[in-house]
DNA sequence: TAAATGATAGAACGATCTTTCTCTTTTTGC
DNA sequence: GCAAAAAGAGAAAGATCGTTCTATCATTTA
């Protein structure tokens, strides 16, 4: 048995596979790259790349699930450094626009990757719907908390805002849609303007 | 010069080539549709295609250019039935949410193109951003001739709604995302509620 | 009627797509 | 040290990608 293990106990082949494809399937969109350029860059050969992944969706599949862990960590962080609803709500709205400013200014990845799936059923799809339901729930469980009047309405808002700022910060430039974002959310989420 | 013409003036074969492929584009994404199953589903032959697009941009291109106006008459229409200011915002806010819930269930073909053409500089993007400055500038206008305290901001918050709309309607259904869109909306344009 | 041009037909180009294969080398667990 | 398994290397499959080509047919304008 000879798995080149890393640190977190996964292969270091699969994590640069991993690393590489989620780099460039955020930045270029996911047909538009193709297996040589994963392998290439990843600086693996194919039998490895097959080895660890049956096909390229299980590879899609696992860079939304990348990009679902990392905003779950998030909000996990920004649930350890305060116990006030409030001020909980508030990190997240600035963890929301700060994460379109600096890390997803080309899009939501999970709108993004739909707009390439159409097929609802689909493992991509799916693996859409379950980030879209925990970013959802999560939110209605934050306003509940901080006692919103309806915090499924409000939490509903906040979806709507997000994507809309993911989408206005790609194709509108954020200095344009920030002011609107971070007004509007703070709003819905019944926080002093 | 035998053009075989339609009543609008252009090529029969063009026109079935671009109704052709802006609805596979829409249904199913622009890099997952070939040539092949466009000229197919057309009956038309590949020489035919190449005749009137020079290439599969083009094409493209042409596609959103059947989008953007589709939409320019919806609001030239609207202009025509109203002289009314605020009725025309209310038709035009109407007229929006019924686009989402019947025509485009698959989201934005605008956002959708953006997610799979990176490069800002490209044709299709160029189209995207004049496609929504068009929308913004036209808002704004509106807003203005309404008495809106405001209109670039309240544009630039009608922008934002469009686009959460568009994706919220295609990826959690539409029935979920109506009410906060057009609740919002006519707040955004100093409607009554 | 003759020249011009769009449309049809179909083969073919090279490139790239995802996937599978064989063979060797390297690393690890016991 | 030995057996097991992962990784490296590279060929090659078959399909599809966008594109170009040479023909012939049909239609319209001069």
């Amino acid at each position: 048995m000879a798995i080149r293990t890393t640190a977190t106990g996964t292969s270091v082949a699969r994590e640069k596979l991993l690393a590489t494809a989620s780099e460039l399937f955020y930045r270029e969109g996911i047909h538009a790259v193709g297996v040589d350029r994963i392998i290439g860059e990843a600086g693996v050969t194919r039998a490895t790349f097959y080895r660890h992944f049956p096909s390229k969706e299980d590879l899609v599949e696992a860079y939304l699930g990348v990009e679902d862990a990392t905003i779950r960590d998030a909000f996990d962080r920004a649930g350890e450094a305060t116990d006030d609803p409030g001020q909980l709500l508030e990190l997240v709205i600035e963890g929301l626009a700060d994460d379109v400013a600096r890390l997803h200014t080309r899009g939501c990845p999970f709108i993004n990757a739909a707009a390439e799936y159409p097929e609802a059923d689909s493992g991509v799809r799916v693996a859409v719907g379950e980030h879209r339901a925990w970013f959802r729930g999560t939110l209605e469980a934050l306003l509940t908390g901080a006692g919103s009047s309806d915090p499924e309405v409000a939490a509903g808002q906040l979806v709507l805002l997000r994507d809309a700022a993911m989408v206005g910060g790609y194709l509108d430039g954020w200095e344009r849609v920030r002011p609107a974002f971070v007004g509007a959310a703070r709003q819905a989420a019944g926080l002093a303007a």
